[in-house]
DNA sequence: ATATTATATACGCTTAGACGGATATAATTA
DNA sequence: TAATTATATCCGTCTAAGCGTATATAATAT
């Protein structure tokens, strides 16, 4: 029960609860997520690290990426609720706005192309420039 | 869904999640709420008020006593959030040991008999001890 | 090896809110 | 009105956790 008092924590926060419910479609990088909610890389960071140590997300690392997904499998409680979030909740306007601008930006999404030209930049050759 | 947020808040500490879940199934006075939780009472009230400001109870007064419930009619999204929890939520060992309390406690409930005897004692007359 | 990009964490500051114990308020009855 | 009981609120203290800025770490490509 103190875990479940733990999770209704974590969905306590208006950013913590506009990402568990984007997670509710499908994993996603933390790239998007930023772009998605508009707030600040660290600001995004560290409240998915209080979802991870609370239980309701897992990350994975993708190359230089990481990737964040609800926790599978998850204790039966969690899941009844996020089942619920899932299937009563996502029509709420602001979620559902959140969701289109997804839509939007899954084609020109960063992460989902190729790795981004990075590196040392080469030196120009004399003759250039 | 800020409101959301802030009824989940409500619901994110062990004391209120308990009065909640207890308040499912009917309404409580204070001091049945204290006998259950064994809680002292300035902490229950304390987080009863904060529930009443968060918008899940409403509280009425019965004499000397008040008398708490969860608010009816009530938010959509609060409502369902609400329903979910007693459908799913109240098997939950901890949750049926506070029932399984309430139960025992009806038969000698303070509050539900009686007005307790009270008012200024009366002075002994002379010929009393 | 070093630059670049993505992400995480540390720092200093600030606020919400928890606690117990004491006190205030309200209703009641003698 | 004065005593009693139920409940609410106040006070001082403490901790969790929010924020932005800056910096550390990890992976990759040159």
């Amino acid at each position: 029960m103190d875990k479940l008092a733990q999770y209704f924590r974590a969905l306590s926060e208006e950013i913590r609860l506009r990402i568990v419910m984007l997670l509710t479609h499908g994993e996603l990088c933390v790239c998007d997520i930023m772009d998605v909610l508009g707030e600040p890389q660290s600001k995004i960071s560290r409240h998915l690290s209080y979802l991870k140590h609370s239980g309701l997300v897992t990350g994975k690392r993708v190359g230089v990426w990481m990737h964040y997904m609800l926790t599978d499998p998850r204790d039966p409680t969690l899941d009844a609720q996020i089942e619920f979030m899932r299937e009563r909740l996502s029509h709420l306007p602001a979620f559902k706005d959140d969701m289109a601008k997804m839509e939007t930006l899954k084609e020109q999404k960063r992460c989902s192309g190729p790795r981004p030209r990075t590196g040392r930049p080469r030196r120009p050759k004399p003759d250039e420039k």
